[in-house]
RNA sequence: GCCCCCAUCGUCUAGCGGCCUAGGACGCCGCCCUCUCACGGCGGUAACGCGGGUUCAAAUCCCGCUGGGGGUACCA
């Protein structure tokens, strides 16, 4: 086993995930941290899976681990990559460890049950009580080994986010260092594996602050010099709880799978607890980087505001370029998402609006709302916006519209001017005339720019919809008397 | 219960004893631009949890309280 260099070595730190279950921002940004640490110091950065629970560990989550850290741009074939190792691998050396520290004295057998503690205590939370320290087990089936923890002094733990904290022995029970199988847990697995990677900083979340005098014990115990310690804030929920995957949307792919772009993530969870001054907030990886210091980290919990993220995502995707912008939306244009057919789709179509749709999108997949209408046979009707728009007038508007439109030059500008005519002829600005006009045509009351809509859509399909609205509107002899179920609480209820 | 961590606008944060009548961003609210909505521009709302110290001077240091959170497995 190697032992960790003096001070001037390189520094190495390591990302240390366990496969069970989707990949989530929290493990993002821990992960965007230490990346960060390596690359700015040209350091290592390793991964290591720790897949030791065999019966939560699945061997797809990996695959989701490695190519979720490849869209953050924590890449494989990256200099300062190193691994992934699994912990499973060395389960050789760990249990080696393990023996050493019996061998010495320095862990002992037990073969007490939860259930005997706590008929000992009559405590059902109090930790282990020592009962077989000095009772000289040897090993067995079903017996755990234990760590004998000293029982005076305190350990002072070297913390670049929180201080140095210090930790009574006295507090710290006897904890098992290997299953009655003869398996090794996390608290000496991980240290092992930490040992051998020769990792100089562990950097992880906060809820393992209370291992760590316990881990830094076996560091010391195994004979090695132990890291530096760096404990991030967790990241919490509105209702300032750690972020779980039961009842948060915490998948890094469902963020993307909703058109979160992953620069745009990774500039957001960079600030999450970390800011790099100067008042600003959107900049590029490598400026972030460049900024990063692990002392400068919070040490209050950071909630994961979805607004905020959405508004980065809007500010990556307008400063994007059209084209850019258009070929990232295919996969919302496409079948499952989008809700036309593959066959109803036209390209050129899109292309043609997509510069009118840039700034009116902040997550991808809202870009189907915009441009359903081109693609569909008939619009998909908001009711709200129906019986907004379709007030007393609205009939005989659209009578007149539908007949200046019939024979007036098809381009943006001319429609646009037809339109405005219309509505003079009614007493109405441009703003209130074009409203039937707009939810006939694309089904909804705001979207983008009309006549350059109406120009892409073409006069006949556009003479249709306002036909359709029309017998709609004779037919419903006049607005919100239909589907009378939301009537109720649009009306002045005071 | 016990151990530990934390505490500036609603949120993410700047602040590391005087530059703070506390700055930025998101959100929210106005106004402008405008065919709607966005974008953009301008303006506004809003915070140092409480109580003691230390100091000429505290958001900044110390202590207590309160409040939040995390941990307490032969899970990781």
């Amino acid at each position: 086993m190697t032992s960790p260099a003096p001070g001037s070595s390189p520094i190495r730190v390591r990302f240390a995930p366990s496969p069970t279950g989707m990949f989530h921002v929290g493990g993002a940004r821990s992960a965007l941290f230490n990346w960060a640490v390596a690359k700015q110091q040209g350091g290592t950065f390793v991964l290591r899976i720790e897949d030791t629970d065999a019966s939560r560990n699945q061997p797809e989550w990996v695959d989701g681990i490695l190519s979720a850290m490849e869209s953050l741009g924590i890449r494989q074939d990256d200099p300062a990559f190193e691994g992934p190792y699994y912990q499973s691998e060395n389960a050789g050396i760990q249990k080696e460890a393990a023996q050493r520290l019996y061998a010495e004295g320095k862990a002992y057998y037990c073969d007490c049950t939860r259930d005997d503690v706590v008929a000992r205590t009559g405590n059902q939370q109090t930790g282990y009580d020592g009962f077989c320290r000095d009772r000289g087990l040897e090993y067995a089936e079903g017996r755990a080994l234990r760590f004998r923890t000293p029982d005076e002094g305190e350990t002072r733990v070297v913390d670049l986010i929180r201080g140095n904290p210090t930790f009574p022995n006295a507090n710290l029970e006897d904890f098992v260092i290997a299953r009655g199988n003869g398996s090794p847990v996390f608290l000496l697995a991980n240290v092992v594996d930490d040992i051998d990677e020769t990792i100089t900083l562990v950097m992880r979340a906060e809820e393992h602050l209370p291992n760590t005098p316990k881990q830094q014990l076996l560091w010391e115990a195994l004979g090695a010099t132990p890291p530096q310690w760096a404990h991030m804030p967790v990241i919490v929920n509105e209702k300032r709880q750690k972020l779980s995957k039961r009842r948060d949307k915490v998948a890094l792919e469902d963020y993307f799978a909703d058109g979160i772009l992953p620069d745009a993530m990774v500039n957001y969870l960079m600030l999450l607890g970390w800011a790099p001054g100067n008042d600003e907030e959107i900049l590029p990886f490598d400026e972030l980087v460049r900024r990063f210091r692990v002392e400068d980290i919070n040490s209050s919990s950071a909630f994961f505001d979805v607004k905020k993220l959405t508004a980065f995502n809007g500010e990556y995707i307008r400063a994007m370029g059209v084209e850019d912008f258009a070929a990232a939306c295919a996969p919302w244009l496409q079948a499952p998402a989008a809700p036309w057919t593959p066959e109803q789709f036209d390209q050129k179509v899109f292309d043609a609006v997509a510069p009118l749709a840039h700034s009116r999108v902040a997550v991808l997949s809202e870009i189907t709302d915009n441009v359903d209408f081109l693609f569909l046979d008939e619009p998909i009707v908001d009711e709200d916006s129906w019986n907004k728009a379709m007030k007393a007038g609205a009939a005989e508007l659209l009578t007149d519209a539908r007949a200046a439109l019939a024979d007036a030059a098809w381009d943006a500008e001319t429609l646009k001017d037809t339109v405005a005519r219309v509505g003079e002829a009614h007493g109405l600005k441009l703003g209130k005339a074009q409203a039937p006009v707009r939810v006939a045509v694309t089904g909804r009351r705001v979207g983008l720019p009309l006549f350059e809509s109406l120009e892409v859509l073409g006069r006949e399909r556009t003479l249709a919809r306002i036909d359709v609205a029309l017998d709609r509107l004779a037919a419903g002899s006049g607005a919100g008397s239909d589907g009378g179920s939301d009537s109720g609480e649009g009306s002045a209820a005071q």
